[in-house]
DNA sequence: AACTCGGGGAC
DNA sequence: GTCCCAGAGTT
């Protein structure tokens, strides 16, 4: 293959060198300073976990994920944001996207919030979206990025691991996190039982992450650990042979990393049902509702919600909209994290005679080609897909 | 301390 | 189907 002068300038700008463990000391040594002028030389001594850790993120760890490539406060913000209960994988597309459309803080705090849902619809937890604008915003009034923990915390939508990360990758401070990632391997590593979410327990984590984190590397290594939960100390079935902390790890010793760390307290989730009416006149345009700003699917666009197939035949009479045609669909299932949502769609086929009652800002009557440019929920972006697209 | 926020990957 | 993920805000 033909290297040419370009190639090899990306790949010395972006490829990170394996780096020694310790600076320009090898491995498992260490210098004594106080020691004697007689005694003061490299002696042997044990690895700490951070070096143990780096020491792997060197040799195994991911080092061109797209936030790690072009390293800034707002792309490592806006990566920790989209990273919040989200995997890897499903938000690199996303994130391509989203600095496609705002490549710097000022781009996304002049955008309007309704751009910024758009790019994040089916991503989840619109909170995040509506909080991230908020705080472009707030950021871009004060000049410059907050470079103190209170300062971050204090901007919605960044918690005190979220700080800790932005601080530790972005600014090079000496900051802890204690994401899933940690947790999940602080945990096993001191065989630690209980729910890592109870707050006696996350207590006891946040005092061992902030314990283990050095103050040398402290970027390389919070990229490590969240590396090392994320690809060695999974969920099910962990990588043991691969941990470069296994040695010491107490739940591998006594083969705990099954129940470890111990699952969230299950219950029983509730079942909701509603009807959602897909509402097509002779034109083919579709009815679509703005939701609430707060609440499930914050801001996004859906179809009219009812609680029964005659509520929303009587709504449309009730909104002088004679129906032409009905048809059941199919009932599927949604499930969020508190409830089941049972929901049975509905197309209802009217004869539009009036345009001007629809015209309150959080209703609209959309081409049925061109619904995909609103920001929709992932089950409504499904009925489009299923019922509205093929149909046009 | 308990609830509220999504969507999808892994199993 | 279930569990849970680079958590934070609200009450």
């Amino acid at each position: 293959m033909k290297f040419s002068v370009d190639k090899f300038r990306h790949f010395e700008k972006n490829h990170h060198k394996p780096r020694s463990c310790y600076q320009n000391i090898p491995v498992n040594y260490r210098i004594i300073r106080d020691a004697p002028l007689s005694f003061k030389k490299i002696i042997p001594m044990k690895p700490t976990i951070a070096e143990k850790i780096l020491c792997w993120f060197d040799q195994h760890g991911r080092k061109d994920l797209p936030w790690q490539l072009e390293i800034s406060p707002y792309r490592v913000w806006v990566s920790e944001i989209m990273l919040q209960q989200t995997q890897v994988t499903t938000v690199i597309p996303y994130y391509h996207r989203f600095m496609t459309h705002f490549p710097d803080l000022e781009s996304l705090a002049v955008a309007p919030l309704d751009d910024v849902l758009l790019h994040w619809a089916g991503l989840g937890y619109y909170a995040r979206a509506r909080n991230l604008h908020k705080s472009a915003r707030l950021i871009h009034q004060l000049g410059q990025f907050p470079t103190s923990l209170d300062a971050l915390i204090t901007l919605p939508g960044i918690g005190r691991s979220t700080a800790g990360a932005i601080l530790s990758i972005a600014f090079k401070q000496h900051q802890p996190i204690l994401d899933g990632n940690v947790k999940r391997v602080l945990a096993r590593y001191h065989a630690i039982s209980g729910w890592t979410g109870d707050p006696k327990v996350e207590r006891e984590l946040w005092r061992l992450s902030t314990s283990y984190t050095p103050k040398q590397r402290t970027a390389d290594y919070t990229q490590a650990m969240m590396d090392l939960g994320a690809t060695v100390c999974t969920r099910s079935k962990p990588a043991c042979p691969h941990c470069p902390i296994q040695a010491d790890c107490l739940a591998h010793k006594n083969a705990l990393t099954q129940q470890l760390p111990t699952p969230k307290p299950k219950q029983t989730l509730p079942i909701k049902e509603c009807i959602l009416t897909i509402l097509m006149d002779q034109h083919q345009n579709i009815l679509l509702i703005q939701r609430p700003p707060s609440g499930i699917w914050g801001g996004l666009w859906s179809f009219p919600e009812f609680s029964s197939l005659d509520d929303s035949l009587g709504w449309c009479v009730e909104q002088q909209l004679p129906v032409l045609e009905s048809q059941i669909l199919a009932p599927q299932r949604h499930t969020f994290s508190h409830f089941h949502l049972d929901y049975t769609p509905v197309i209802i086929k009217i004869n539009n005679l009036n345009n001007n009652v629809m015209e309150a800002n959080t209703r609209i009557w959309y081409k049925a080609a061109e619904i995909n440019s609103l920001a929709l929920p992932a089950p409504i972006s499904r009925l489009v897909q299923q019922y509205i697209i093929e149909n046009v």
